[in-house]
DNA sequence: GTCAGAGTGTTACCGGTGGTATCATCCCTG
DNA sequence: CAGGGATGATACCACCGGTAACACTCTGAC
């Protein structure tokens, strides 16, 4: 076994590696450009703040679509990891429902060009077909649904709308952030805090509402 | 007085006539372009539908905003005439929560293109400007508010969530109509009915979490 | 009758943006 | 040193939103 040498399996894994590496390069230079430009910008922009031009982008991104869904996947991991952290574990899931609305609330107010960003490439994915894969909301609606499941259970109450609910939680947090963010600037509305006290009353309370049956 | 003579006034008021005319005359084009091509219609393509080639469209359409904002208003107009329409006075509130999203779930059900046409042009209207104006969801926002408000004050609860819970509210609708729209065509999902049901219900019940307090 | 002007219409274009074909270069391995 | 795979850039295409410029018609005024 030469010291030099590699195997093919494992020059090929590092093949990928160094490709998975790039990838991720080009997130980082997005989240810049982003930060740089606002929410509209351009493919060579982000290629730009890499200090490269459009098509050495395009061998690592196929889509502006798939960038969108490249940053849309390491934000939802960080707000996992955020969550995750905090988790006191004997919260229960009405600690769990606040604790994951303060942190959507705290990303989008920390990093509101990158959040609208993502919103706004969200529907023009699907033209028809339902594969809005790993957009931010349905990926973050995924995590929701097991837990609105649960306990749903646990009452014994019927699970059948559970996935509805958690789409639904969520249009609420992100309708009501939106709303937020938009007269926050104009001095006005409230605090992201009574904000977030708000939602987590209305929708644990809305639980209570679903009706009742077996699962 | 001469017959074939009109007064200065009536002649400007006549072509303002005209003018909006033309325009409710491109708003159906608008219609039925999105219909054909979705929601991804090309101003090209509903001055095509008006017969007439893109320079014309602009005298009476200023923007393809412009055009997703007179649609907006329009399809607000007929949802408030069936709401209207149906208005039972002494149903109260909750048949009034109940009757507006049984309307707004059957508009995204019947005419989905339009729908997404209308949201898709939402965010990108406003760069960092809260003006919003007469889009959409907003429009219906304000009405929405004006009802939380009344009912939380009648109930004696603090009315500054209101205006965060009716657009909460929407977002819910929203992401609930957009989830069912979507697993709706591959079989599977609840009916229109039961998902309303539920929405009505959480909601409802949601509304009563809100915090107690003088307005 | 003819002239002015307001509408209505078209062709041809611009600027920008997503995305790609093509070619040069470098570096690593054999 | 030969050759292939990755890295890079230039130049381009298609498409879309929006506009400038020009041609035609119709109406009412003198």
């Amino acid at each position: 076994m030469p010291s030099t040498s590699t195997t093919a399996t494992t020059r090929s894994t590092q093949a990928e590696q160094r490709r998975a590496r790039r990838r991720a390069e080009f997130l980082d230079a997005a989240d810049e450009a982003i930060r740089r430009h606002g929410p509209s910008v351009t493919m060579a922009d982000v290629a730009g703040a890499a200090g490269v031009t459009k098509p050495v982008l395009y061998r690592f991104i196929t889509d502006k679509d798939d960038l969108a869904s490249g940053l849309a996947q390491r934000y939802v991991g960080r707000l996992q990891e955020i969550l995750e952290a905090s988790t006191n574990p004997e919260a229960g899931p009405r600690g769990m429902l606040d604790r994951t609305i303060r942190a959507y609330l705290g990303f989008i107010d920390s990093e509101p060009e990158i959040y609208e960003f993502l919103v706004q490439r969200a529907p023009v994915t699907s033209p028809n077909v339902a594969e809005h894969l790993s957009r931010f909301t349905h990926v973050l609606a995924e995590r929701i649904t097991a837990v609105v499941t649960a306990e749903l259970a646990k009452v014994g109450k019927a699970t059948d709308g559970a996935e509805a609910f958690a789409h639904g939680m969520i249009g609420m947090v992100q309708a009501a952030g939106d709303w937020w963010l938009a007269r926050r600037s104009e001095g006005a509305a409230m605090s992201r805090d009574a904000l977030a006290d708000h939602l987590v009353k209305v929708l644990w309370t809305g639980l209570a509402g679903l009706p009742p049956g077996p699962a």
